[in-house]
DNA sequence: GTAGGTGCAAACCTTTTGCAGCATG
DNA sequence: CATGCTGCAAAAGGTTTGCACCTAC
């Protein structure tokens, strides 16, 4: 199963990375794994407990973390403090359209764009090591309702 | 003087759209154009505080949300669970670069990026109430740094 | 055996809110 | 003079940290 082979991949870097591969962690990633959505903190959280009741807090943070900073998992602010995560293992790169009325998240993506990221940064002598797109507004189904009660 | 200039558009607004004009509002409106950084709520306060000791923080950031919903100011996340204002009055739009070494912020813009942003929403339907691309990554200044270290 | 990781609870930081009093239109 | 705004202090929400115990290597 997919989830395996990545969950596989992971325990290999982190543990190439001089981390150590606990009990914890193993859940933490293949639970983050498993979610094909946009997963808070405290759902990865409620997730994990429900295999492990007493994984802390603390911990899905820090292997959190620690996913951030090797890559496998990306967060994004949501605009109202808080962030999202999404495994980033298998899937292309994309930006994202977050509804500001329902939530909803959407992906896109588009390689024109990405190039002339790039290509400005070059012009500042910047080295880019992440970006983020995000466009905020009213998604198709909540225009539709508005309309549809106007 | 601009700022002057700047400050009577957004009182004419704001009384316009049936909100009070009060000592507090001109105070941090005024200071807030006349910061030409990015700054967060806290130090738009200290700043305010230094004429008006007794503003209070709730006040700095109820004005800050209806200056952003008036669309004088504009916040971006800085991905740690912080935000940084800037005025937008006079500006063009911009995108942002931030350095993780440093945090310094670096302005760019580029049309094409932004009509390829409209194109990808028309595709989906969806209506952009506004947008925020950052880049993360190091500045020309550090990078430089470190390699006169290495 | 010893780093490094974990769980708990408390601390932290930014932002929001309830409420009584005040000032604007 | 009524409503909207302010200041205060407390609450809220998300995340981090100190510390004692535990466990992978």
């Amino acid at each position: 199963m997919k989830v395996d082979q990545e969950h596989g991949i992971v325990e290999a870097h982190l543990r190439k990375s001089g981390f150590r591969w606990t009990n914890q962690r193993s859940l933490i990633v293949r639970t983050a794994l498993s979610s094909h959505e946009h997963f808070t903190a405290e759902q990865l959280l409620d997730l994990c407990r429900r295999q492990d009741p007493k994984v802390s807090r603390a911990t899905v943070y820090r292997t959190l973390t620690v996913l951030e900073q090797a890559g496998f998992v990306e967060g994004l602010d949501t605009g109202d403090g808080g962030r999202r995560f999404e495994h980033v293992l298998g899937h292309d790169h994309h930006d994202h359209m977050v509804c500001l009325q329902c939530g909803a998240i959407f992906e896109f993506c588009d390689e024109e764009l990405e190039r002339r990221q790039e290509a400005a940064a070059k012009r500042l002598g910047f080295r880019i090591a992440r970006h983020s797109l995000r466009i905020h507004g009213t998604c198709r189904d909540c225009l539709r309702a508005q309309r549809s009660q106007a």
